[in-house]
RNA sequence: GGAGUCGGCCGGGUGAUCGCUGCAUUGCGCCCCGAAAGAGGCAAAAUGGAGAGGAAAGUCCGGGCUCCGGCGGACGAGGUGCCAGGUAACGCCUGGGGGGCGUGAGCCCACGGAAAGUGCAACAGAGAGCAGACCGCCCAAGCGCCGGCAACGGCGACGGCAAGGGUGAAAGGGUGCGGUAAGAGCGCACCGCGCCGGUGGCAACACACGGCGGCACGGCAAACCCCACCUGGAGCAAGGCCAAAUAGGGGAAGCAGCGGUCCCGGGCGCAGGCCCUGGACUGCAGCGCGGUCCGUGCGCGCUUCCGGGUAGGCCGCUCGAGGCCCGUGGUGACACGGGUCCUAGAGGAAUGAUUGCCCUCGACAGAACCCGGCUUACAGGCCGACUCCAUCU
């Protein structure tokens, strides 16, 4: 968890991770910056699914990703992936 | 050139790499039917091509579509409200009328009825719905007082008046002349108003047309109300199709079980009756243990088929009151005819990320069954028509 989002994560069957969105209009304000934030970080995940564990990972969104610009988001993600990736490394369950 | 009015249009552009969702073609592979030939379905991957808005928004009106309801009528409820036209329809649009604003182009108006009824009007003010008299004006008649023999003169309100002042959103037509004690539609002229008629207009309405009436029928109906017209209800989670696993005291058939009634035959008995084999019709979910509740035991059969229905899947789902161009009719909204184009269809919901270049440095903002409107939000820009002011020739 960061200043932007709230990331949780549980290790899963599949051969691959998987990932939920919580983004809620209260948080973006309009539709079109909700699907711009959905986007975001859904491509992130697209990019980073290589080092990522076997897990379903949910992430939402905090009020403060209004301010914040696609820079900001997109190095705030990076960093929680890789937190996800090595707590899911340290112990299988979460 | 400056200021402004109206109408229409656009809403960053262009590459590179990696992705997303449909579609078309090819199609690794797989499923299913079949004896086979072959038909059908799913589908990795590749290629091609497409992929949010003018408001997609608010969900405020109107329609299509779907299901339910409905013989007809009355009442109720809700809506609309100058007239005519347009339209699938509208609370929309166009043209016209009336009123208001602006020098003007233009803009704004819930703009039917207040002499059917009920009701409302703060404060101020003398008086506000059967109008009224605070200040004021006037003493002609009558009255009172004073003077006078009297005629008469003077003063006055408990008399007359409503012009002027004042209050108010609003005080029961305006101007002028006559008139009078002072005044007043009291009379007259013009203007205004009302009614009747005429003329023009489909109509709303208009008329420096005629007649009548001295002249209110003050305002508010987004107060009740009256009048005219319109409206059945619910919505794509509408609605339709396919259809697991599981459950089911849904249905049917067959077999089996227990029971009832009747019958054929046989046996026993003096008889009432009892027993056995078979047949026809028919019924069946409870029954024990326990004083009772809780609890607990046994049973409610088995097989096959059918139906409803859940998860899930598919359809509805995008070719439409469609866009563009031209012609014809119309002042116009629009209609008709011809040509041409196909332009998102997701389903926890597809348009993104990184980056290069350019410019005027990018606003409001994301389709969810589909259309027509209205309203609201919006950086900046383009085009056309028109008005006013200034200036030049």
């Amino acid at each position: 968890m960061d200043g932007f989002f709230t990331v949780t994560a549980r290790p899963n069957d599949r051969a691959c991770a998987r990932l939920g969105l919580a983004v809620s209009l209260k948080v973006t304000g309009n539709a079109v910056a909700r699907n711009r934030l959905r986007r975001i970080v859904r491509d992130s995940f697209r990019l980073h699914q290589h080092m990522l564990p076997a897990a379903d990972i949910v992430v939402a969104a905090r009020p403060r990703v209004r301010e914040a610009s696609g820079e900001h988001l997109r190095a705030s993600l990076a960093g929680l992936w890789k937190k996800v990736a090595k707590q899911c490394a340290g112990s299988s369950a979460s």
